[in-house]
DNA sequence: CTATATAAGTTGTGCGGAACAACAAACACC
DNA sequence: GGTGTTTGTTGTTCCGCACAACTTATATAG
């Protein structure tokens, strides 16, 4: 005569995040993160010990979890080098392949890519495809982005589990719900739900994968912030410059994408070099991209349909018109960096796009430049260096993904 | 026989910090800075319940950790009001007042500042001091300021136990030891060991209390951004502007001061705001500082020994050459401050120093000009506020010296 | 004035997870 | 083959939080 139904047993209301108390189950949480994130970041294998010391966690405890990263297959043990030294061999852990991976996307003025790519940072299928895409209709080429990304999701064998999935736009995205486009002038697109435009949900293995937006800017930066999933590049904090059609840009402090408080941070093209300069379509005047940006540069140089390379070539056959510009472009980005240094007190450029293409030329003159504006310069003085992968868009938004694996490791032991 | 000496049982080698595995206790401390934390935030006094609700915690484990920090000294239990409601009536919490304090200094070209605030927030004593120390000599001043420590820290009475003291300067100062100043150009100082200068170091309970150095701006920046240690302010994300002779800036995200690599960041004075400008003292060419810095905004304004409450008089009257500089300051810290809002994406300007004084008569015309400069104005428009206290400096050095207390609670504990 | 409802705070038990210590395993070197 | 060295595993202990039951203190209904 049980008329009263039993009490719902629902599990707990779990309220994680941060500022919420810490419970047992947060330290075994933060530690199956920092051994995961530790493997990772290892520039050579380490054993169970040896993460062990390098967390200064005990032996036993380190095992353990290791053990439970390997069970749930983020990680595996590597075959062992004969001949080490006294003592046991060590086995050595890398992070797993192929098990786990994300797929990046990128929308581009001139190409659309799609790669997949796995937890220890290996690309397992990448597929580009070239066309101009300015002022291009939205629905047909995030069709045909569905497709490409279909293509590579299959191309990778065998099946890895997806985590999830990124679009790098050229534009200011919206972070909160994280699928809107605002506005990517290059491609003339504005206001546009760029997830349900991709189609049907990609489901390669039955689940649904989410997708997400990223500027293409940061997501690059991400590339040269971190070469693989967990492992720091080789500098920590910088300016990242995308030469493109326009100037996008961002910034990397402490190995993180500095977005800022709405998502729109990095917008260096258009910070203000000359206010009596020309007018930029933002509306403002004398915006860097009026110097430097490609459209702009190229036009300056009066060889409006020329390519970055070639410009140096002209360069260094000595072309006047095309050193004058050169060199409007190189002061207008002493000006633009210089200032961002001086608020950020980031002392490293990292020029992507055509200006990692143009680094050779404009380099030399550039730093000399940043030393005379920068107040710091005679303590840190700027250091300047050049990525050219123009797919870095993509590759940056697997790895975006990616690093919620590491947030969370728990969520994903198979 | 034991000629075997027993293996010293020093305490464990205590790998904290970062990057260690967590233990058992990290869980306490955890949870022992979030209770803290969230009845220093709170609005209105929270109860024992209050806290277990708001940090998810039970009502037992949030409990037992009040109880310790009210038995360490920094909590209390405040006069409970009466007639409240139905249930047992709950026993308000407070930040315990004149327990743990710290000691908040800061030189200016202008004065000497010194004050005393304990974990409230409360000021326990403060001190000015006038003077001109445009250079000045380094060891005179800091005996002068000595003094005044030792006076505000022998007023504060029942004496509160002293968590550290800190130096609020116009410069830039090393992060690293933290106790020297490399140049400040307004007091003509550079390569200066502060904490050495003050002499034999500060004891008033016996103990001595650590010296640190700041940034004046970042300082005065963490006034805006916390009202009392743990207490957020009105603005998470600003960009602070210090107006002095020269001009000083802070970025604050998400209520922390972003100092940067070397602790440099916010150095929005030497922005470019034209190339073709006058010439700095810094080397470069068109700095913010050369329009809107204090000596240069009224020399341009024809009236070089007023004060900027006689500038605003003077514009107010028609005054055309004031008005000019003013209107020439304005379109400089309009192009200087669209460009770090479109490199940082936070849209609230706080005017501090003299640029607060003159809040009132560049703010609308400022505010135009932002939006026009500003990338994402459309979506989000800048807001501008100002800030008067002169000595936020000082108030801004204990601030950051109480953080401490939030960060490791268990180490203060009576 | 008593009974009931409601909410705050306390007490005791159980459990998850890391520390610690002891042990087994696998190699190099003498 | 013995010894030393380092790795990895196993069992015990201890710490800190969850959970549930209980006590305390008020307001409100009858």
């Amino acid at each position: 005569m049980s008329s009263i139904p039993p009490p719902e047993r629902h599990a707990p209301p779990a309220p994680r995040g941060p500022g919420a108390g810490a419970r047992q189950s947060s330290l075994r949480e933060a530690n199956l993160r920092l051994v995961l994130s530790t493997v990772c970041a290892a520039e050579t294998p380490l054993s169970r010990a040896g993460v062990a010391a390098t967390t200064h966690m005990t032996r036993s405890t380190a095992s353990r979890l290791v053990d439970e990263l390997v069970a749930g297959g983020l990680l595996t043990e590597l075959a062992r080098p004969a001949g080490s030294g006294p003592g046991r061999p060590a086995t050595p852990l890398g992070v797993a392949r192929g098990t786990v991976a994300a797929l990046g996307l990128q929308v581009n003025a001139g190409f659309l890519a799609a790669q997949v790519v796995d937890l220890s940072g290996a690309t397992l299928a990448a597929r580009v495809v070239a066309g101009d895409f300015v002022g291009s209709s939205p629905s047909q080429v995030l069709a045909r982005l569905a497709d490409l990304a279909r293509e590579v999701s299959a191309q990778a064998a065998p099946a890895p589990r997806f985590v999830g999935a990124r679009v790098a736009l050229p534009g200011l995205v919206t972070s909160d719900p994280g699928t809107t486009l605002l506005r990517a002038p290059n491609l003339g697109w504005s206001d546009l739900d760029v997830a349900a435009g991709l189609g049907p949900p990609l489901t390669p293995a039955g689940e649904t994968i989410p997708v997400r937006l990223g500027n293409e800017a940061d997501l690059a930066a991400l590339t040269v912030a971190t070469t693989a999933p967990g492992r720091p590049g080789p500098v920590a904090d910088f300016v990242y410059l995308s030469g493109e059609i326009g100037i996008g840009g961002a910034i990397v402090l402490d190995g993180a994408v500095m977005s800022g408080r709405h998502g729109w941070a990095g917008e260096i093209g258009h910070v203000c070099v000359d206010p009596d300069g020309p007018a930029c379509r933002c509306g403002s005047t004398g915006c860097l991209e009026q110097y430097a940006g490609r459209r702009a540069l190229l036009r300056a140089a009066g060889m409006p349909h020329a390519t970055p390379a070639e410009l140096v070539e002209a360069v260094r056959a000595g072309d006047a018109t095309a050193r004058a510009a050169l060199g409007a472009a190189t002061r207008a980005l002493g000006v633009a960096l210089a200032g961002v240094v001086n608020v950020l007190d980031v002392p490293t450029i990292v020029l992507g796009g055509h200006l990692g293409q143009l680094a050779d030329v404009l380099e030399d003159d550039l730093r000399d430049l940043l030393a005379t504006r920068i107040l710091s310069a005679g303590w840190v003085p700027p250091a300047i260096a050049s990525a050219t992968d123009p797919t870095a868009g993509a590759r940056g938004a697997a790895l975006r993904e990616l690093a919620s694996v590491l947030a969370e490791p728990a969520r994903w032991l198979a």
